[in-house]
This record gives C-alpha cells, sequence and structure tokens, in this order.
DNA sequence: CCCTCCTGCTTCGATTTTCGAATCACTATG
DNA sequence: CATAGTGATTCGAAAATCGAAGCAGGAGGG
C-alpha cells in the first residue's frame, strides 16, 4: 500500500525540514489520530470496538491510521488488539498537559457559553 | 462567516459529549493549527508573514484557522500582527513537551530506520 | 461439510476539506 | 493617479474523509 506516516529526519508535508517536531505536528494533526491514541491509552481495543469508541469513525481511515501509526511504532497489534507501544505511552504522556489546559480553557470559555454537559 | 471552531461544552466532531479535551483534540486536529500556533509561540507574525512561515499554505485556509482560533481566544490581532492570547501561550506551554518527545522519538526511529530514504 | 458469527481490513462512490492563484477592499506613499 | 503594502475572499481543482457494503480467514456448532 502507499500510505506514508511521517518520520522524524524526514521532510513531511507543511514543513520541508524534516525537524522531528513538525514531523509529530504532522502525523498528529491528521483527522483522528490523537483521538486514537487517546482511546487506546485508556484500554486496549481490537479493530471494530476502536471503531466504536470512536464515534464509529470510517473503517478506512482508522485502516490507515492504524497503519500509519504502525509504522510510527506507537501501535501494535496482538492476541488482546491493539494496544501503545512504549513510545506511543510516550506520546499519550507528553499529552497529558493538553487535558489540563483544556480544562482551564473550558473554564474561561464556560461561564459565557456553558449550556450543559451530558 | 460560518466556520465554527470547537469549544468545550459543545459538541464537536468526533465527539458528541463536548468534553474540553476532546473539544481540544477537534480543535487542533485540523490541519495547520497547531503549526500556526507553533510559529506565533516563535515571534507575533502578520497574515502574510505567517503564511510565508508556515511552508506558504493557503491563504483560505489561514483565514479559516485564524477565524477558529481567534473565536477560541488564543489568538488576537493588533498592530503587531497575531499573537497568542495568554489562553494560547498557556496551550503552547501544554503543547512543549511533545517538542521533547519528538526528539526521543527521533532518536527511537532514526538508527532503525536503516537503508531508508526513499 | 456447512452454516453462522466473529475478526481485521479493503473497495468505491459521495461528501467535505484543503489547495492555490487570482482578486478585492483598504491604507499609505510618491 | 500609480504603486505597494495590508488582511481577507472567491472558486475550480485536488486531496482527504466518509460510510455502507463486502472480502478473507478463524472458531464453534449442527
Amino acid at each position: 500500500m502507499e500510505a506514508r506516516a511521517p518520520r522524524p529526519g524526514v521532510p513531511v508535508r507543511g514543513s520541508g525540514s524534516g525537524r522531528p517536531v513538525m514531523a509529530a505536528l504532522d502525523l498528529l494533526g491528521r483527522r483522528w489520530t490523537m483521538r486514537i491514541l487517546w482511546e487506546l491509552s485508556q484500554a486496549p481495543a481490537g479493530f471494530r470496538e476502536l471503531q466504536r469508541r470512536c464515534e464509529r469513525m470510517s473503517s478506512s481511515v482508522l485502516s490507515t491510521r492504524i497503519e500509519e501509526l504502525t509504522d510510527a511504532r506507537l501501535l501494535a497489534l496482538d492476541g488482546d488488539g491493539y494496544h501503545l507501544t512504549p513510545l506511543g505511552q510516550g506520546l499519550v504522556e507528553a499529552l497529558k498537559p493538553l487535558g489540563a489546559w483544556s480544562r482551564r480553557w473550558a473554564e474561561e470559555m464556560g461561564p459565557a457559553t456553558e449550556g450543559g454537559p451530558e
């Protein structure tokens, strides 16, 4: 197949430099990528279960993302389904402050927009 | 305009819950968004300079992203051009560990991607 | 063996997003 | 008036995403 995952050291879309952080921004900037990592950090899941957890995202894109993330060594498949590699877990760790920030964001946006969680 | 920026508390694509982190993942998962924040964290920039810095990204998308990020209160425009709000600076801070992780990623991918360039 | 149900995964036409060059409106300067 | 700068829009084309249907393979039962 032809899907190409961004890799550090290789120029990616949006940056000819191949700087690691740009490759990461390219990879993570594709739809569903961060969500998939987020879900798998909660618990491993098989293909269909992962699809279910991500609001029934399209199987074709899920397949592509799985391939990209596997190429990037962030994901692996075994008997229990897909799970994060240590590298992938490290990425999720690095993304954790984002969760904290988003709550602060909600607080500052919220007073004007708060209507009701579900 | 009709472009809709994700906001915490409002259901977004990929998640009906409106949980802050899902709104953040939606916003950041759009192409160029993180790159724009990254560039503005280095220095404020006007519209065209920002476009130049982002490898000449299309002006139509830049305009859309600016609107989204402004709606989300992460960006503002003044005499010096576009710059991050304190909230936006907080997001970039939250994203900093990603830079560190990406260097580790590069180290682990690099040695083993032997043979590799295409 | 055959049938059913599960799995990961592919195919393909329709929809949405992004692209990018041209262009607009406005301001300032000569 | 002409030129050049700004932020921003338009629109046809290209790329990414969607989503329902289907494929191949394995496990279990009749």
